[in-house]
DNA sequence: CTAGGGTTAG
């Protein structure tokens, strides 16, 4: 009777799994039957939960189980079906999948560490010497266990053949450090995929273990089987890696940890029924003991029951590592890691749950609030540091009363235990959350908690170079926003004061040898500075940020260790770049004239100075004249395109450096930004840079022809620097072609076909290429032809490239799916060239406006549009 | 459960 139960549960099990969007769980009730509950997904707080029975009738049913559960299910999907379509029936590895992975690699094993106890490496040996076949079950006394290989333990099998022999091993057939042990292996690589496939076997994997438990526990045997937190925390963990990118995965989490809860509750009322079970039915089996609890040899597996997967600090920290990730998207998320937080304390003094938050529990909150974009995020997180600091008061007192001696704050490891402890990084994250506010005052108050912290007195919190980073950058950020270029330069000042703040402090620490400071010479600071005089965008910024550069440079004192970087030179070279768009602007010029300083620099015979220049060093350069209204920019962008390949060639630049498809792309950039007609004329003009034979070839060819020459050298790497063109590079092409070929010409048609089949072979199809090919397309129908859009489709109704063939859109990133909405899409376009028309529209809204019209960044014109702010 | 925080290009 027992079998046929179970195996019914193993049937709806799959089913269930299926189905991909229930989360199952089974329990016994009081009665001892059994009944399987699952969770449909929008509402992980509901449990439908069916008597045995029914998944019995249904299973044989087959196929019409399916169809009731999809309506069960449909019942409780009203509130957000895309959750769930996204989730249904997907390719093992899909495209979006694939550029998850692309985007998190440098995620690996050491994030895991954090769970890793060393001494489950005796274990590991055990187990995996251990005999490949089942030769112990949970109970010890499974003869009849049939032989299974445990391919799950087989790194060189694919997962997904390992996932599926674990998850459908017979049930009672588990080794007991499967479940400690072998699943965990397997939850880690199935969240290391970074993929729904992937979520759906490690929950399948933990489901699995759970099915285990209740299947081993209906035998009323001893010790009780429970599964223990980690494989629930390996679940969470991996969701919430993709927290950043999946807006549900924070709830995923919280339903992993509902069920840990749930099942942490099972595990306590099943060892209370089976301990009156045993005592009922065997009082004299065991002549010395009645109580199972004092014949089992193994206490420590006794505890184990006790605890089994109750949530510890590291589960709910776990938690809120993901709601960190998840607030880069709402504040919401961040909110709600504040409540965790409280939450955790109230399980710790309630149920006397090990959750009590630590240092990194409050971190992780904080960090929520620098991430999140909001307002109201600085005096939030201001809030929790000032809870953080009552709190750490608090436990101090309650330390010196339970141990009758004090905390020690000096050397933390003299401590019996360790205290909620604020330090700098809490306070580096509360600057940071007050650089995303754009109230009155925010920067202000980041500076004020630099200064709390350069004079705090307090061993464990020490200034460091961290922070002095962080709070120029919250004038930084303001340099950027604020809309009268005075205000703009008065933020950067105020930020290179705090770089020079940073010196004073450094100086005065130098000296002092107590072995206290933190305070570490960096260079990184000094970047911030120059890249906030870089982002306040008025006329004076690059010679500003020149100006420091060479104060940096020449500064003579032995005992300071700050250098420029190529960073350095980089930032003040972009700050010429910035300033390049205007007419009669010298800033390439005078970019380039850095690159070359770059140059000598990188032969210093002083091996301290010596600075070498980088593929970006060049790209800035070269970008410096793309924007330039110069009528000699496309040559001398090629120019400078040329020479970097012959550095590459010669190999000058650092191995890890890969040269991809930005140097090529400005390229683009510059000949679709080159006037045809102003380009025929100049064709005939005499080289004016005096440069060789060769070069002066390639100089008199004409931009168009340059631009094709570029574009196929990218296309088939004949460099051989393992390039390809990606969708930035596509699209300038087709905005070349745009430029540079007569509407109507066959010409146009030809190479615009040309060009987009290659970004949909590259699978690199993204909104900038749709919004190229819009403007470079002859007509609508050629258009619609070549997007092969069903009836009654067109672009201006797209939003997202998604509604192309999977295939052409497989590398595109996803901030590059959305279309943006263009109401003109063919009506207003008959004479004019794209680019002109959106010079002419960027001149207007500058008239329109007041302000600086030469020197506003973007951001600002459009903030300044909004009304956002004014000061 | 020592992690949690900082800088450049199309």
């Amino acid at each position: 009777m027992k079998a046929v139960a179970a195996s019914s549960e193993l049937g709806a099990r799959r089913i269930i799994s299926r189905q991909q969007s229930l989360f199952l769980s089974k329990r016994c009730n009081a009665t001892g039957e059994t009944s399987i509950s699952f969770r449909p997904r929008p509402y992980p707080s509901t449990l439908v939960t069916y008597p045995v029975s029914h998944w019995q009738r249904n299973i044989t049913a087959g196929f019409h189980t399916c169809r009731v559960l999809s309506e069960t299910e449909n019942k409780f999907r009203n509130g957000d079906p895309s959750e769930l379509q996204s989730n249904i029936s997907r390719p093992l590895i899909t495209a979006e999948d694939e550029q998850l992975r692309k985007e998190d690699d440098d995620d690996d094993d050491d994030r895991y560490g954090r769970f890793d106890d060393d001494e489950n490496d005796d274990l590991w040996k055990e187990y995996y010497n251990s005999d490949q076949h089942v030769t112990k079950s949970w109970n010890d006394d499974s003869s009849d266990v049939s032989l299974t290989k445990r391919l799950w333990l087989d790194p060189k099998s694919p997962l997904k053949e390992r996932v599926n022999r674990f998850v459908n091993s017979p049930l009672g057939s588990l080794h007991h450090l499967d479940i400690k042990i072998g699943s965990i292996d397997l939850i880690k690589q199935c969240g290391k995929l970074h993929s729904f496939q992937g979520m759906k076997y490690a929950q399948d994997i933990l489901d699995r273990l759970i099915e285990e438990k209740r299947h081993v526990n209906a035998n009323n045997t001893w010790p009780v089987m429970v599964v223990p937190d980690r494989p629930f925390q390996y679940v969470m963990y991996s969701w919430a890696n993709l927290c950043r990118r999946v807006p549900f995965a924070s709830q995923r989490m919280r339903e992993v940890l509902d069920i840990m809860i749930q099942e942490n509750a099972d595990d306590k009322e099943t060892k209370e029924r089976i301990l009156k079970e045993r005592s009922k039915s065997a009082p004299d089996d065991d002549t010395d003991n009645q109580n199972p609890i004092l014949t089992s040899e193994d206490t420590t597996e006794d505890l184990f029951a006790d605890i089994s997967c109750q949530p510890t600090v590291s589960t709910y920290n776990t938690l809120l590592q993901g709601l960190s990730q998840a607030a880069m998207r709402s504040i919401q998320s961040a909110i709600e890691a504040e409540e965790v937080l409280s939450v955790m304390e109230k399980m710790h003094r309630n149920r006397g749950w090990h959750t009590k938050p630590n240092t990194r529990s409050y971190s992780l909150v904080l960090n929520a609030y620098a991430k999140c974009r909001h307002d109201s995020a600085g005096e939030r997180a201001e809030k929790v540091l000032r809870d953080m600091i009552q709190r750490h008061e608090q436990d101090i007192e309650a330390y010196r009363t339970e141990y009758q001696e004090d905390y020690d704050l000096q050397t933390m490891d003299n401590n019996r235990r360790r205290i909620v402890t604020p330090d700098v990084v809490a306070y580096t994250s509360v600057i940071q959350a007050y650089g995303n506010s754009q109230k009155p005052g925010s920067a202000e108050k980041a500076l004020a908690l630099l200064s709390e912290l350069i004079h705090s007195d307090n061993p464990a919190v020490q200034v460091d170079a961290f922070a002095f980073a962080n709070t120029i950058n919250v004038y930084s950020k303001m340099a950027a926003k604020k809309a009268s270029p005075e205000s703009r330069n008065q933020a950067a000042m105020r930020a290179e004061k705090i770089w020079w703040l940073y010196v004073e402090e450094l100086e005065k620490r130098m000296g002092d040898e107590s072995g206290q400071s933190n305070l570490e010479a960096s260079i990184v600071p000094f970047n911030a500075a120059l890249k906030a005089i870089a982002a306040s965008f008025t006329k004076q910024s690059p010679h500003q940020t020149e100006e420091l550069l060479f104060k940096l440079l020449e500064q003579n004192n032995p005992n300071f260790h700050i250098y420029p970087d190529t960073i350095s030179f980089n930032t003040v070279m972009q700050a010429w770049a910035n300033a390049s768009k205007v007419e009669t602007s010298t800033g390439p010029e005078r970019a380039e004239d850095l690159l070359k300083l770059l140059k000598t620099s990188a032969l210093d015979d002083d091996p301290s100075r010596r600075v070498h220049p980088n593929v970006q060093s060049y790209v800035i350069v070269m970008n410096a004249y793309a924007v330039s209204r110069r009528t000699d920019s496309v040559a001398q962008v090629h120019r400078l395109l040329t020479e970097l390949l012959g550095e590459a060639r010669e190999r000058l630049f650092k191995e890890d450096e890969i040269i991809n498809a930005v140097p090529f792309t400005v390229l683009l950039k510059a000949v679709a930004k080159s006037n045809k007609k102003e380009n025929d004329n100049e064709a005939a003009a005499e080289d004016p840079f005096g440069v060789g034979m060769d070069e002066r070839d390639k100089l008199s060819m004409d931009p168009y022809s340059v631009a094709f020459q570029t574009y196929s050298e990218m296309k088939f790497d004949v460099h051989g620097l393992g390039v390809q063109p990606d969708h930035f590079a596509f699209a300038a092409m087709l905005d070349v072609i745009a430029v540079h070929t007569d509407m109507d010409s066959v010409e146009r048609r030809q190479r615009v076909n040309e060009v987009f089949e290659d970004a949909c072979q590259a699978g690199q199809v993204s909104s900038l290429v749709v919004r190229s090919l819009q403007s470079a397309c002859p007509n609508e129908a050629f258009l619609n032809e070549l997007l092969q859009l069903p009836r009654g489709e067109s672009v201006t109704s797209m939003e997202t490239v998604n509604v192309f063939q999977r295939q052409w859109t497989r590398f595109v990133p996803p901030q590059f799916r959305r279309v943006t909405k263009r109401k003109d899409s063919f009506l207003a376009k008959t004479s004019s060239k794209p680019f002109q028309r959106s010079k002419d529209r960027g001149e207007n809204r500058n008239g329109n406006k007041h302000i600086d019209n030469e020197r506003m960044p973007r951001k600002v014109k459009q903030a300044a549009k909004n009304k956002d702010f004014i000061f």
